[in-house]
DNA sequence: ATCCTATCCTGTAGGC
DNA sequence: TGCCTACAGGATAGGA
């Protein structure tokens, strides 16, 4: 569920909120999450202060002193949690408890347990598998018509499944891809490799535009996604096609297509999304069992 | 090499 | 009310 909106969203509410406290201890739930978590962790991070925090695609990069960085990625449910005062009770599916030294706390809760939580060493991070096989993040680095037209060629994959490769982009998910190409005017099922230079471009440009706009309202919430504060991002209000299926085009008034790519739903505009673009003009009624022409 | 499928896990919504 | 199935924002091992 989280992607890079919603990483970007609490890499900033980490860095507002942890930057600068000590770790006293952190108890861990003994869990398996997607991998095993680091051996030794816990001990290791102890009396480490956090220096930074930043972020490569969906993953989070807590950096701590003495060279190590705390390389954390939400999967499908996992959150982060502050308590300035922590409650008596442990919540479900809390993995990781960080206590600091002045008495707040930091807690993972993943229920899924498709997360990862690892430490690595900071000048290593780079070569760490968790992150070696990343693209690179369309923030960081915003991406061009021009580099992606070249990424794409030869490729026959389907251009959603294309930007959900985390090896060519990192940072895109399910969501932001349907809307991305929506907002560019791209069929999703079309072959990556047979996308045009100027659609690479409308698809770069909507890459930063949307990315950007879901970043500016803390991300998109159904229901598991929180802030570290426990609260929703806003995005899902702005959300022309993902999760419409159904209900009309915002541009065209037809309804949205529901389709399935790789076991994940896409969602799109038939009508805006084509070749050519959207038509103009009124929209064509066609006759109940009338052949789509 | 590239692409596709099944799988990891829990919670919840909807049908009956 | 309960039981069952389908599905969910991600990533990847392994086979075609």
């Amino acid at each position: 569920m989280p992607e890079l909106p919603e990483v970007e969203t609490v890499r900033r509410n980490l860095e507002s909120t942890v930057v600068g406290r000590t770790i006293e201890q952190c108890r861990l739930s003994g869990k398996k999450l997607r991998a095993r978590i680091t051996s030794g962790l816990a001990e290791r991070i102890r009396r480490r202060r956090v220096v930074n925090v930043r972020r490569h695609g969906k993953y989070l990069l807590i950096g701590l002193d003495g060279g190590l960085s705390l390389i954390s990625h939400l999967g499908m449910s996992g959150r982060w949690l502050f308590y300035a005062d922590p409650p008596a009770r442990v919540l479900p599916h809390v993995h990781a408890r960080i206590r600091h030294t002045d008495g707040t706390e930091l807690w993972f809760q993943d229920p899924r347990r498709f997360g990862v939580l690892r430490l690595a060493h900071t000048e290593r991070l780079a070569s760490d598998p968790a992150l070696r096989l990343l693209g690179p993040d369309p923030i960081a680095t915003p991406p061009t018509g021009t580099g992606l037209h070249a990424l794409a060629r030869g490729t026959r994959v389907a251009v959603k499944n294309f930007l959900l490769d985390q090896r060519r982009i990192a940072g895109i998910g399910n969501i932001y891809a349907s809307e991305i190409l929506h907002r560019a005017a791209v069929d999703p099922r079309r072959r990556a490799g047979t996308v045009s230079q100027a659609e690479w471009t409308a698809i770069a440009r909507e890459i930063v535009a949307v990315l950007g706009e879901a970043i500016a309202r803390m991300g998109t919430t159904f229901d598991m996604y929180r802030t570290l504060w426990n609260e929703p991002g806003t995005y899902r209000d702005q959300l022309l096609v993902y999760d419409r299926a159904g209900e009309p085009c915002r541009a065209c008034g037809r309804p949205i297509r529901r389709i399935v790519q790789g076991q994940r739903s896409t969602f799109y505009c038939p009508s805006c999304q084509r070749r050519g673009g959207r038509a103009r003009g009124p929209q064509i009624v066609v006759a109940r069992g009338t052949p789509d022409p």
